[in-house]
DNA sequence: AACTTCAGTGTAAACGTTTTCCATCCGGTA
DNA sequence: TACCGGATGGAAAACGTTTACACTGAAGTT
């Protein structure tokens, strides 16, 4: 009655725990608990009884209590947007790696684009005593960035929080990649280009619009408010958004995408509609996705390295967890690039308007 | 000196715990429990004052301090093969969106087909006390079971484990849906019917083929092993499965596929060997993604909702967990069925065969 | 008026670990 | 022989909760 809150039957198996191991090994809890955390100072005869008997055991240690009493619960939290969007399986399994690799386990959490369910992923993550958190997602609210400070878990973002210490944020240089993006198209003749960007009220869909803008500028182009869409970074976003661009009066020729789903999705409207790619448009996507090599015909797309991204993530977060006060660790930045596959070619009727007026490929120059 | 083994210096936020609360809310931890916890026994007035403080300080539970003494997590595991196959993120998506309107969280552990990775995943849902664990993937290990067992922890699988009790299998009826798309093909004049499958190991996939040769017979086919490939479940694995079927001496008119991801690599070799789907070779996906429908061609698939999947998952366990003792379940039943989409047609040549030999046609019924 | 109930509250034990502190044992030295 | 110091092991406190139990009043019953 004293052991065990259930009345505890015969039938039932014993419960295996550290005291279960000390006195199968004969010795105090307190050796086994060193034995199993690897403290140097124990006698290997008692060690080796100690995890023969772990071992036939089957003894696994309880992470909770672990956890409670060393405060530390090596658990890193990760929190995405969207788990459906393939980018972000990839990203979690690099992450998952690292993670392994420096003997933390990850605890996932999956906003949807929601607010509310941003919160919840949040409180999980303090409820759980995550170590870290990296917030691969769009806008946390400030008092969950409080809560995080308040208990100490240094957390990490993908993008620029202004309000926030320059130490916790990954810095993607989204402009380097879509300028050469912008570039290969205007080197091939496109004058007119679209961007169907991902939700507005997400930081990073804000940041690549601002670049493809900016670029687009830089270029001498010029941007079209008909062709300029906010999509959802889904599949039916970009083929919602393409139908959109489809209905509007002129076309452009080209279209850039904020991810590669919202590019698949173009693909497919356009498809439906009867149009060729490069043919008629030409097109290219952002992330270099797995799935992008596939697509028929193949991507153009800019990528932008998941596993730098996670690395530089942990890295990040694990060197603030050890060092003595989070000193300003220099800002990581993420680099984007251009692959070039099948979905990029010459502006439709380039070769018509090349024989017709000659003199207006040397002027573009 | 007493109160905390770290040093407290002054400018550290003092720490938020149950006790903060109550001292705030005036009241002893019993109370500040009770209250959170929604015990209805609790006087209103001070239940007010405890949220209010609660509130204030931004008090979230210490999930860890929680479950270690109740015995219950209130987390459920979930174990996949392989998070960057698109299929299981939408499993774990909707087993999540099941699992929260439960009140449960998820523990996910993704294997990557390894046996060492499974042993990992089981062990940390040991280790962190999940009340319950799915396993959507291949064989576990015994002595794992056995330990699942010795914790009380009721586990579901996705298939058949011939060892072990019928009210934790989730059978999936395979055969429904393979045996509609084998008729479909049937019906449209296909003879010769290629299968890729995914690794041979899993349970699930010799279930798949095996449903397969089966239909296969049934209808009156015969399978040619040059056309029985046996993938890996990836976009590699089905670009290099079907390139094998390219080389080998005949070719067939059709292939199916034992997921969507494979269907998608075939997809790519035969744009890359410059064939057309359905002209040269009708196909057919399992699973039906979300993409499925995004392929171009859009791909005839068989469907396995894995809503379905998730919600009898959970429901299985959830009426373990609170049933007395383990009582024996009826099996759940999930059931496949076959979406025509575009990747299915008439057979190679069947215009011209049917020119040539009219008779054939008549006699093949 | 003296019991019984009973709702509502607080105290303290438990959960399974880690970790501090102290006791013991050993060999070596004076 | 007595003493010291360095290993090494064990007892017990601590972590932040839940919950069994005991206690308090007040209300209802005789």
């Amino acid at each position: 009655m004293k052991r065990s809150r259930k009345a505890a039957d015969a039938s039932m198996p014993a419960k295996i725990d550290i005291r279960s191991v000390a006195s199968l090994a004969r010795v105090s809890i307190a050796t086994v608990s060193r034995t199993i955390n690897h403290v140097p100072t124990v006698d290997p005869v008692l060690a080796a009884r100690v995890w023969k008997a772990a071992t036939d055991l089957n003894y696994f240690p309880n992470t909770q209590a672990r956890a409670l009493v060393s405060g530390k619960s090596r658990l890193l939290g990760l929190i995405v947007s969207e788990i459906t969007n393939p980018f972000f399986p990839e990203l979690i399994q690099e992450f998952e790696h690292a993670a392994v690799a420096h003997g933390y386990e990850i605890l996932l959490g999956s906003t949807n684009y929601e607010t509310k369910t941003m919160e919840l992923c949040s409180r999980r993550m303090i409820e759980r005593m995550v170590d870290g958190v990296a917030i691969m997602t769009f806008g946390i609210e400030d008092f969950l960035l409080d809560r995080f400070t308040a208990d100490n878990i240094p957390y990490v973002f993908i993008d620029p929080a202004p309000s926030r210490p320059l130490n916790s944020v990954l810095a993607v240089d989204y402009r380097a990649g879509i300028y050469e993006g912008v570039q290969h198209l205007a080197v091939l003749g496109h004058r007119n280009i679209g961007f169907i960007s991902g939700p507005l009220n997400r930081r990073s869909s804000q940041s690549r619009k601002a670049a493809f803008l900016s670029c687009l500028e830089s270029t001498g182009l010029k941007a079209n408010p008909d062709w300029l869409i906010e999509g959802t970074h889904t599949l039916d976003g970009g083929h919602d958004a393409m139908q959109k661009i489809l209905a509007s009066p002129n076309w452009p020729t080209a279209i850039m995408c904020s991810n590669d789903m919202t590019a698949i999705g173009v693909q497919h409207a356009l498809f439906e509609a009867n149009l060729k790619i490069p043919g008629d448009f030409s097109l290219i996507g952002f992330d270099d996705i797995h799935l992008a090599e596939y697509t028929i015909p193949p991507l153009t797309t800019i990528r932008m390295s998941c596993r730098d991204l996670a690395n530089k993530a942990i890295e990040n977060l694990l060197s603030r967890l050890n060092s003595p006060e989070g000193q300003p660790e220099d800002v990581s930045t993420i680099t984007t690039r251009l692959i070039v596959r099948q979905t990029t070619g010459l502006p439709r009727n380039a070769l018509q308007d090349l024989k017709q007026k000659p003199s207006r490929k040397s002027r573009a120059r």
